[in-house]
DNA sequence: GCCACTTCTGACAACGTTGTCCAGTCCCGA
DNA sequence: TCGGGACTGGACAACGTTGTCAGAAGTGGC
């Protein structure tokens, strides 16, 4: 776990870790209390907090402040800003006029303290970067708003110990919900706060090892279709080239792979089959072994693709002179930008990322907003575009 | 302004209206209070507190009630969650015991109303979505992670009053810090909140009307070199696409591809300059208009393309078959993702999106840490990288 | 056995806001 | 002139945490 500064063994669901704590070194505590753990130095977590005399907004007005400056109580004050009924006309004014002089700002935080809500979400992908994932976060964020809610989300980057770590991080932000594609298999941990009322919602993978909503696209109706639409056009020898193996997207995909080619009574030889990380070396090491059979079986005669990271660096080996002469068939799971302008166009299994962020957070909300049915699956169907690299018959 | 509940004339800095306030709805305050405001209605606030009795986190256990089960006192929970020095081993295995037991986790809003900082930054850009801006995204991210904070961000939409909501929001809730991406060309409504010290970094574009920190690609020379490498390639007429007038981006390459033609002693047709949203439709018009010369001017042989949204559009354009027979030299301001497997491939004007994103942070973070330099502009260089679409030859 | 010292623990106030509740003030009609 | 109601304003406690400081318990030396 090497989690919580004092790592003594049991982990420590209380303090998450992030958000630093002020014993930011090894220096300090010569005492029984065991080491600071190894986690804050590889972190290199600086203090910045030294500024402004210790305490950043240290001089910024508060409603005392204003309700000084403006010769009227705190309250008064309180239901200016909130708007509130019950303040004569020329009281507010008053008051406003003392908030632009001072540039008074509320300070959430004691009012998220007082009232228990903060009208925020947290959000956590993989890669924020990611095309499938970016507009699947804009998604959130556009429902969020127009919830009133703020977003704050993470990347994950795929590991496991990273998405807890951020994922109760946020809920010790007391954030009203949270949704979550996950990197982990075992969402035990949040199981404490799902209780305590934070609204969940999975995206894109089950959660592991407990209970929740979940919004899935169907990844292996997806795949089946896809592989189906290789073999109607003569395939019969596919390859599939997907993400790490302990992805639940990735062995659905698989699942549909051989689904397909089962239903067509071919045979899938195991070096047709490769599962591993996106990065470009893997794909092309994997995609060269399928295509000139150096693998012990006949060569492919076309591939599947398990995501559009894969696709994208197979678009690029396939183009590479080695491969140019033998056109190779090509359907990958995901749409991505340019793909009908490559040559040839991509066909693909299309999701729609902002569809499925937009579904997630709307499921949140109906749950934030009291809905208290038992946990729900929603799948989301997925669509098969053809374009022309899936129709490329073969060579034979 | 339209912002707050009782917009009663003056602007209100002290409610940003996006927390929504509880009186979300028309109903209440049939009083001298103004209505509460056009706002609330078009947003669709709902409110999401209502449910677990009022208060979502209500029942939580808190640092009390961890002492009372562990049968000690309050700071001794306090300590043993942040790790300080001073607890026996014994008294610790019980209140860790008592943690795990209750499934009690740090409230961070009372900790960071106690600490004045809330290890956490804010980012605002225009559009999470879009390819320039998610990785860049990532890199603030990542850089914050590395300093222990949260990344709490949202998009402008390019709108400057949603920037101003956004960032305030953020400001609100006590961020450390602030990158922003400008949508607004006046950024008063920030002075307050710098001078309380929120530390600010303006990305991508100057701020409006104020003096901070800012990191800008070299649009300017970036935009001319692109120019002068078609010129060099024999094209005279060169077209130029650009984003929306009011965009300093925008601007400043416009005038690098005035420059570019100036120098090289060619005139330039007004019908050769376009700028405007980057929607398909427009960008098809504009560049219609310049490649069959119904401007008025002589059609040109070349564009120069002031983004990766107008690139992509260009590319699509191009590739259409009225277009196929006539190659059209093209250079884009933006690398992007497949630029180099399309026909022709495609010349770019490179920035790195990533690392500006990073410059940015690590600028903001050492301004946390307490440098106290005057405001500084750090301008990142462009690459020019040629691949094809920008040496095809003038027809002639 | 006693004192000085160290180590550990807990009571209390403070952070800035909002909810409750009571006390004024004003206006009106009786 | 007074009483009643409607409205406005303010004192106070509470939210959950951390910093200060003083007290209690344990340890070693004489």
């Amino acid at each position: 776990m090497a989690d919580a500064p004092n790592a003594s063994g049991t982990a420590d669901p209380a303090h998450p870790a992030w958000p630093p704590t002020d014993e930011s070194g090894p220096a300090a505590s010569p005492t029984a209390s065991p080491a600071p753990g190894t986690r804050t130095g590889a972190r290199a977590a600086v203090p910045h907090a030294a500024r402004h005399g210790g305490r950043p907004h240290a001089g910024r007005p508060t409603m005392k402040d204003v309700a000084a400056r403006a010769g009227v109580g705190l309250k008064t004050v309180s239901r200016v800003v909130n708007g509130e009924a019950g303040v004569s006309s020329d009281t507010e004014r008053r008051v406003r006029e003392a908030i632009t002089a001072l540039g008074f700002r509320r300070n959430d935080s004691a009012r998220v303290l007082r009232k228990g809500t903060t009208a925020s979400i947290g959000l956590v992908v993989e890669d924020l970067a990611d095309p499938f994932y970016s507009p699947l976060s804009r998604a959130v964020e556009e429902v969020a708003r127009a919830h009133g809610a703020l977003l704050i989300n993470g990347s994950s980057a795929e590991d496991p110990e990273r998405e807890r770590e951020l994922a109760l991080a946020l809920c010790a932000r007391r954030v009203d919900g949270l949704v979550i594609v996950p990197a982990s298999d075992d969402h035990r941990y949040l199981a404490p706060e799902i209780a305590a009322g934070v609204a969940t919602v999975f995206l894109d993978r089950p959660p592991g090892r407990i209970e929740a909503d979940m919004v899935l696209s169907d990844s292996f109706e997806g795949a089946r279709s896809g592989v189906a639409h290789l073999i109607a056009h003569g395939h019969r020898r596919i390859g599939f080239i997907g993400d790490r193996p302990g992805i639940h997207t990735a062995k659905e995909r698989l699942r549909g792979y051989r689904a397909a080619m089962a239903e067509a009574g071919l045979p899938v030889s195991e070096s047709w089959v490769a599962l591993g990380p996106t990065g470009s070396d893997r794909v092309r090491t994997d995609a060269a072994r399928m295509l000139d059979g150096s693998g012990g079986a006949a060569p492919v005669t076309a591939v599947f693709s398990g995501n559009n990271r894969v696709t994208v660096t197979l678009v690029r080996v396939l183009a590479e002179p080695e491969w140019r002469g033998r056109p190779v068939a090509l359907v990958g799971f995901d749409d991505f930008e340019l793909a009908d302008l490559l040559s040839p166009p991509v066909t693909v299994i299309a999701q729609d990322p902002a569809d499925l962020g937009r579904s997630a957070a709307e499921l949140l909300f109906r749950r934030l907003d009291g809905a208290e049915e038992p946990p729900r699956t929603l799948s989301r169907p997925t669509k098969l575009v053809a374009r022309g690299s899936g129709e490329i018959p073969p060579p034979d």
